[in-house]
RNA sequence: GCACUCGUAGCUCAAUUGAAUAGAGCAUCUGACUACGGAUCAGAAGGUUCGGGGUUUGAAUCCCUGCGAGUGCACCA
């Protein structure tokens, strides 16, 4: 039973006694830092019970809480609000229980299971921007899910196969003279993506050759040589044939080892991967599965549909004329063999951005129509571009922001600020380099997590290697300091027990403020979940960081001659420390010891 | 054209899901270490919440409408 509960519970039994109507229909609420007290009761709409205006009914309530509460130590009415200040003793009750809790933080598990999708890159072409904002959040979402209790699976699809890996292919085989990351020393993602760029080079110049010569722009586009050597490519990939295969496995695993250094550079990582090569076939068997029980049809050119007319969507293609498989396909095939492999989970996320809305609308209803019941707890976790302060960023314009660079960027000006300011001394080259990554990848983490993920966001780079205020170095920084705090503290052999603890009987303002917020965690953590919004606990823990420091600019702790106080004080900072450092881990970011 | 999303300080973002004088950070200006770390803290200034109607005791939030921006509507992925 947590402190709002229990108000909650007097404040009915106020309304009930006071004025004679049982209700849990009022809303309790954090009282504004320029008002008296914690909790604000709003009573505009207790004046249909009680007859009577706001304020007076806001007093009614407040004296027979003085007078009944457990809690409630004084009240003040503003307008029809009444602000309720609680009891000392009832913060340090609060706090000494959380303090001697020992896995705060961390929900009991509730034996629920969920798979959480992420990243889901095409292997033509290497990460960027864009792909890090999808994979802070899907990992740090499951992060939350953990935290609630859930056991996590965290997944991607390889979309291995298809168009445009054919295309880095074709143009690697026409112009690359056996080039290998080995002998070019070019990181493999990079380097196929090279071909990529080298492809739509040469298309455009041959597309314009044709165009000269009065092909429309479709039809040369079709036409251009290159073009026909990648379509090429598919259909032959598509009959198995060796040499194609060959070097489409070969491209890819120099994609998968680019990938893979990316991901350990960020941070984040995966369960089990599913490849696009694998789950199309399934696909397809559930599409001549669904047209044999009339839930699909057929045209006269042998192409497969879904007629979703009668949900308000349109028909949809899920196999060709010449029976391929698009990329509906082969999401349905997936989401089918997942919930085949865990058959235990109650649902599914997909982290995906958001101009894929209607693609996931569609594949749901697909799924139920299919008979599938799961289909019901697939959620598209849908989130927004990250926009340039240039604007869009466009692969073919060269405006794209490579996660390799930036992260480069990042740590770059990470050290460079922390030598500037002096920070490093005493530590050898491994521990400054870890710091400079700490700091680096904290502050863009964060600069991604914070927005709130349905929200397109702006992504400027000056903005985001800043270190102070509301970003990841500053949090780090206020662990860091408190960290200094509690080595002094043990080097001065202070004991932080409960009983002396619980003997205060009075806190200081910011004291409480601190206790309120780190008492606040765990629905915080439920709101997170709820929302699948890492920006809700990035919020929370600057917060936490920015009270902590107003309480640590205003009261001396080493100074203090109460040595319940000294202890309180000792405690409260190391609870901080804790929650900062989880929420952090829960967004991916590391703490460290001293900056 | 149709559908969906969005519009909040100069800039980037919040706002307990309908409540108080709409809050933070950056940038600008003014202050604060003889104590525990100044990547900090205190303060000032900055707003017709895109415009116009409506519902409500109460609207940034809900409804209608105008303007502006983004995204989607492929036998692409």
């Amino acid at each position: 039973m947590n402190l709002d509960s229990i108000l909650r519970t007097e404040i009915q039994q106020a309304i009930q006694a006071v004025f004679g109507a049982d209700t849990d229909q009022f809303q309790v609420q954090p009282t504004n830092a320029e008002f008296e007290g914690s909790h604000t009761l709003v009573c505009f709409p207790l004046t249909k019970i009680s007859k009577k205006n706001p304020e007076e009914t806001a007093k009614i309530v407040g004296e027979y809480l003085i007078a009944n509460s457990q809690l409630v130590a004084a009240y003040n009415v503003v307008k029809g609000f009444l602000n309720l200040s609680l009891k000392d003793s009832v913060w340090v009750e609060v706090f000494t229980s959380l303090f001697s809790q020992a896995n705060l933080g961390q929900l009991p598990k509730n034996g629920q299971e969920i798979m959480i999708e992420y990243s889901s890159p095409n292997t033509n072409k290497p990460l960027h921007l864009g792909h890090l904002r999808n994979n802070f959040l899907g990992w740090s979402v499951a992060e939350i899910y953990k935290a609630c209790g859930y056991k996590v699976h965290k997944v991607q699809i390889i979309n291995d196969r298809g168009i445009h890996i054919c295309k880095s292919m074709a143009a690697w085989k026409l112009y690359g003279n056996g080039e290998t990351p080995k002998s070019s020393g070019i990181k493999g993602d990079h380097l196929v993506g090279k071909y990529y760029v080298e492809f739509n080079k040469v298309l455009t110049e041959q597309v314009k050759e044709l165009e000269a010569k009065g092909i429309p722009k479709e039809e040369a586009e079709k036409q251009a040589p290159i073009m026909k050597v990648a379509i090429d490519m598919l259909r032959k990939w598509e009959y198995r044939d060796d040499e194609t295969l060959q070097l489409w496995k070969m491209m890819n695993s120099w994609v998968y080892e680019g990938f893979d250094t990316t991901y350990k550079k960020m941070g984040v990582d995966f369960d089990k991967l599913y490849y696009e090569s694998n789950t199309f076939l399934l696909g397809k068997e559930q599409v001549l599965t669904g047209l044999e029980n009339g839930v699909f049809f057929k045209k006269e050119d042998g192409s497969i549909w879904v007629d979703l007319t009668g949900d308000g969507l349109d028909q949809k293609v899920l196999l060709r004329s010449d029976g391929t498989s698009v990329y509906m396909t082969q999401d349905i095939g997936t989401a089918i063999l997942r919930f085949h492999d865990y058959p235990n989970i109650n649902g599914q996320v997909y982290t995906v951005g958001n101009e894929q809305e209607y693609h996931f609308k569609v594949l749901f209803l697909i799924l139920q129509k299919l008979g599938y019941d799961w289909a019901k707890r697939c959620y598209h976790l849908s989130y927004g571009m990250v926009d340039l302060p240039t604007g869009k960023m466009k692969s073919r314009e060269g405006t794209v922001v490579d996660a390799d660079d930036l992260i480069d960027e990042m740590v770059a000006e990470a050290r460079k600020q922390t030598l500037e300011l002096g920070k490093t001394e005493g530590m050898d080259d491994e521990e400054s380099g870890t710091l400079f990554n700490m700091i680096g990848l904290g502050a863009l983490k964060f600069f991604l997590l914070k927005v709130d993920p349905k929200k397109k966001m702006l992504f400027d780079p000056n903005e985001s290697i800043q270190l102070q205020g509301f970003t990841g170095p500053f949090i780090q920084y206020t662990h860091a300091r408190i960290k200094a705090i509690l080595r002094k503290a043990d080097s001065l052999a202070i004991k932080t027990d409960a009983e002396t603890l619980k003997s205060i009987t009075s806190l200081e303002t910011s004291e409480k403020a601190l206790v309120q917020l780190v008492s606040g965690f765990e629905s915080k953590l439920k709101e997170a979940a709820k929302d699948y919004s890492p920006a809700v606990i990035a919020n929370y823990v600057y917060e936490l960081a920015k009270t902590y420091n107003q309480f640590y600019q205003a009261i001396p702790i080493f100074t203090e001659n109460d040595n319940a106080k000294l202890q309180f004080r000792i405690a409260l900072s190391k609870t901080v420390a804790n929650l900062i450092k989880r929420s952090m881990k829960i967004l991916g970011i590391d703490v460290p010891e001293r900056m």
